[in-house]
DNA sequence: CTAATAGTGTCTCTTAGACACTATAAA
DNA sequence: TTTATAGTGTCTAAGAGACACTATTAG
């Protein structure tokens, strides 16, 4: 015998860090339920044209936050009979994390907001966004997922701050440096420094061209 | 616009240890496609009585596999176009891990298979399979996953071999006692050794009441 | 006694954590 | 000079890994 097929969907917590503070792109719903509200980009899988969930969500990115991320994963699946209320409902959920964007988004459909405000949302997404934030912070302990949060060039002292910002903690230099080596992501590059600041300049580095997008460590950082 | 609603399913990657091997649990199939083959025991979800995927989870292992796992968890959602020919699907795939069952399991529509042997399985069944494989030998090498795989008495030392079975690896006695000390989720029985070998009796360990499903370490486990 | 497994003591070597030190810029 | 940040050297304490030792049963 058949069942009513649940209504799917894909949703994605997009994270960044600015003014020292993690944030999630939101966007505005045109559509009932929650009319009108902000909520975690997602949409409908579009069965003629994606692949599969990933490439919905991808395809999700761009139409509704205009950038492509290369660090897109998979964070769980939300359902239940009650988180929507036209009826049994299925999320797929991802999450992405991108460097902080130069300038303002563009369009009144999409803006940046601290994660730590965002105690309500519509549906079940600050659940979703809870669980991505946890995620995000557990892996910043025994991996390298910051540096997708860091512009193409980047000091070893900004990707501490980065590391430090998301944790909420700070890091002894020495070790942290230590960890980053041995995590192998990252290079010099060659002859580039910061100028400026009335102190030492600082090396310049980017991302190695050909390190997965994750690497990870056997044990954690030291916090607190 | 709408777009036709994928096919939801959940399916399971039940796992024990027979025979110092992971065994996965295999229902065949009644109906096409992949009529009469051998799958990862799965379902629809019953939108009228499942209040969410986790519930269809449960009810599908106890239907079909005739039991209650303590340990069931989500491993990921699996989807695309091509992976079944009814159309455009999505499976919520969870893994369980049970102690070895007593006797041979009721019913010739269940049946348990060496997970090594399983190359093929109908649908992306082997993927599943290989990635919850994956997560519990990972998970294995930090934390007290592979107590579930163990019956209501053991020892330190059949506790050892299990994770070394799951592992393909040995590990050293003492830093493994050491280890599972400090998780904290198994506690003597007072009083309760074994008995009948030509060599010490061993003393018989049981999971803490109420310890979690499972606890984590910070590092993991000194495998090779 | 031997054989076999259970369980503990402990030494060494690695590494994390702390922190002091040097380096180099601008004012 | 001072101030600020970059970057390195290194000591110490904790813990992992190795492995030898004792304990207790049956035969």
């Amino acid at each position: 015998m058949d069942f009513e097929r649940p209504i799917v969907t894909v949703d994605i917590v997009l994270l960044t860090l600015r003014d020292s503070h993690l944030h999630a792109g939101l966007t505005r719903r045109d559509k009932a339920p929650a009319l009108g509200a902000w909520t975690l980009p997602g949409g409908w899988v579009h069965t003629d044209q994606d692949q599969d969930a990933d490439e919905a969500a991808a395809r999700i990115l761009r139409d509704k936050a205009g950038l492509v991320s290369p660090y897109l994963e998979q964070l769980r699946t939300f359902s239940g009979m009650h988180r929507d209320s036209r009826g049994w409902s299925l999320s797929v959920s991802y999450y992405a994390v991108v460097p902080e964007p130069v300038g303002e988004p563009a369009g009144e459909r999409f803006r940046w907001a601290p994660v730590d405000g965002l105690r309500s949302l519509p549906f079940d997404h600050a659940q979703i966004l809870r669980t991505a934030v946890e995620r995000v912070r557990s892996k910043t302990l025994y991996s390298s997922l910051p540096v997708h949060l860091m512009p193409a060039e980047f000091t070893l002292g900004a990707l501490q701050r980065t590391y430090e910002q998301v944790l909420g903690a700070t890091l002894d230099k020495r070790g942290f440096r230590r960890r980053i080596e041995e995590l192998d992501v990252i290079e010099e590059i060659p002859g580039a420094f910061t100028s400026g600041g009335s102190h030492r300049p600082a090396q310049l580095y980017r991302k190695k061209a050909h390190a997965p997008a994750l690497k990870t460590a056997t044990s954690n950082l030291p916090v607190g």
